[in-house]
RNA sequence: GUGAGAUUAGCUCAGCUGGUUAGAGCACUGGUUUGUGGUGCCGGGGGUCGCGGGUUCGAAUCCCGUAUCUCACCCCA
């Protein structure tokens, strides 16, 4: 048997009704929001990815499904959502035309990684990208709308915030903890020391406790801050409040792609295991710029889709449509028919095999159809049919032409 | 990439220290005397016991390899 590959998974049936659940309901709360839908590619130049994820990090350096195309061009798979959008939006010279920018999408993206819960090789995911507001006001509104689609599907969460710090501020603060890790460099462990050559941000993630006790008395980025970044902080904070969306600060919070600056956000569950974030973005306005745009001010997230399937609490699934069936091979080409011409309105599901009355009903209830609708030896001699309502309990018997209406 | 556990019917699992035709519940399917479901009763189909080797008179059961899944690390959504 040919199976999909590692951590490749098919979505069907039930799974997939919650799917597109999800990106039903995601996508309108996006559009109240302003934001519109944009299709990017899913094969990209892997040059796209090495500038904007960054190659110090994993994503790039070791997970990305990479290769050469017959062009002797080298391409990848995307392993996430934004860098193509940006690449969108400078090729289609928006950052030239000005104004405010804002798309959603949906899609899967490919990471080469081992698969567990939560963390597959192709995965889903749905975000938004706003290009050319400045104001934290955005930032606040994205948080928003992350968590009216939350609300919407009735998943809970907790919201981490962070501030990175912008070019004024990041890089002094980047040095003085690095000069605190050269002094320190015996004592932390190798993934830190391994990080503090790639990524040094990302020590303060550790989860090795030694280390934690040891950053405590490391430099912290938040009192770090320059001033613009520190009153954005506090405004966001301020909006956040004023709206009622709880947070907590969490000063360890590092984004894992490069291109993140000020604003960091994740929305953490504790009801699917270690693969905890469902959702997670922040500010990246260096970004249009690194890829040759204009210097634009942009702000995005991207949401785990199977992360949050389970989580999602699907509205009670009602009786729906018609359920045919014929109780003698005579009357088969009739309800056939009768079917096909309902089928203009309604969904409907034909049984072409003749059987009882009882396992015609039974065959419709398990469809979850609303009507079941059947022609036996009686309702064939008379040109009628026999319907009856499961949800109401209630039958009747028409004339085929009156229940064509 | 590292460490650990699992893999038996469509699903959830049982199968003790190797011993005759591998079981259960649910699901599916048919019937339940004359045309009434979701809720009774009786029957039926369905398994190369993940795959490949090995040990043995004999392997679902023991050993080795391999694949996949799960958990943790790493990383991230």
């Amino acid at each position: 048997m040919i199976r999909s590959l590692r951590g490749m998974n098919d979505i069907l049936s039930e799974d997939y009704e919650r799917f597109e659940y999800f990106i039903k309901t995601a996508s309108e709360v996006a559009r109240r929001y302003g934001f519109h839908y944009i299709e990017t590619p899913l094969l990209e130049e892997t040059a796209l990815f090495k500038r904007s994820v960054g190659e110090s990090s994993d994503i790039v350096g070791k997970e990305m499904y990479q290769f050469n195309d017959k062009g002797g061009n080298d391409v990848c798979l995307r392993p996430e959502g934004t860098a193509g959008v940006v690449r969108a939006f400078v090729q289609n010279k928006l950052d030239r035309k000005g104004g405010i920018h804002r798309f959603f999408y949906h899609g899967p993206m490919f990471r080469y990684e081992r698969p567990q819960k939560g963390r597959l090789r192709e995965f889903h995911q749905f975000g938004v990208e706003s290009f050319g507001v400045a104001s934290v006001y955005e930032d606040a509104s994205l948080i928003m709308m992350i968590s009216d689609i939350f609300k919407a599907l009735g998943i809970g969460y907790t919201l981490q915030l962070n501030s990175l710090g912008d070019q004024n501020c990041m890089p002094q603060y980047r040095e003085s903890l690095v000069e605190f890790l050269d002094l320190h460099v015996s004592e932390i462990c190798n993934d830190c020391k391994r990080r503090k050559e790639t990524n040094p941000i990302r020590v303060l993630d550790c989860k090795n406790e030694a280390c934690q006790n040891l950053y405590k008395e490391a430099p912290k980025l938040f009192t770090s801050l320059c001033e613009s970044c520190k009153s954005d902080f506090d405004t966001l904070l301020k909006l956040l409040d004023a709206n009622a969306i709880a947070y907590e600060i969490d000063t360890h919070l590092v984004r894992g792609l490069d291109y993140y600056s000020k604003t960091a956000f994740e929305f953490v569950s504790t009801e699917i295991g270690a693969q905890s974030a469902i959702a997670g973005g922040g500010r990246y306005d260096r970004l249009v710029e690194f890829l040759d745009g204009k210097e634009t001010p942009a702000i995005g997230f991207a949401i785990g889709i199977e992360r949050l399937l389970e989580l999602i609490v699907m509205p009670q699934k009602e009786r729906e449509g018609y359920y045919f069936g014929a109780m003698d091979a005579e009357a088969l080409e009739t309800i056939i028919k009768a079917g096909q011409a309902k089928r203009s309105t309604d969904t409907v599901i034909i049984e072409y095999t003749p059987k009882s009355l009882k396992a015609h009903l039974k065959g419709a209830d398990r469809v979850n159809a609303r009507y079941c609708a059947v022609i036996g030896e009686n309702e064939l001699k008379d040109a009628k049919i026999w319907v009856k309502d499961l949800q109401e309990s209630k039958e009747e018997t028409l004339s085929l032409t009156q229940f064509k209406k």
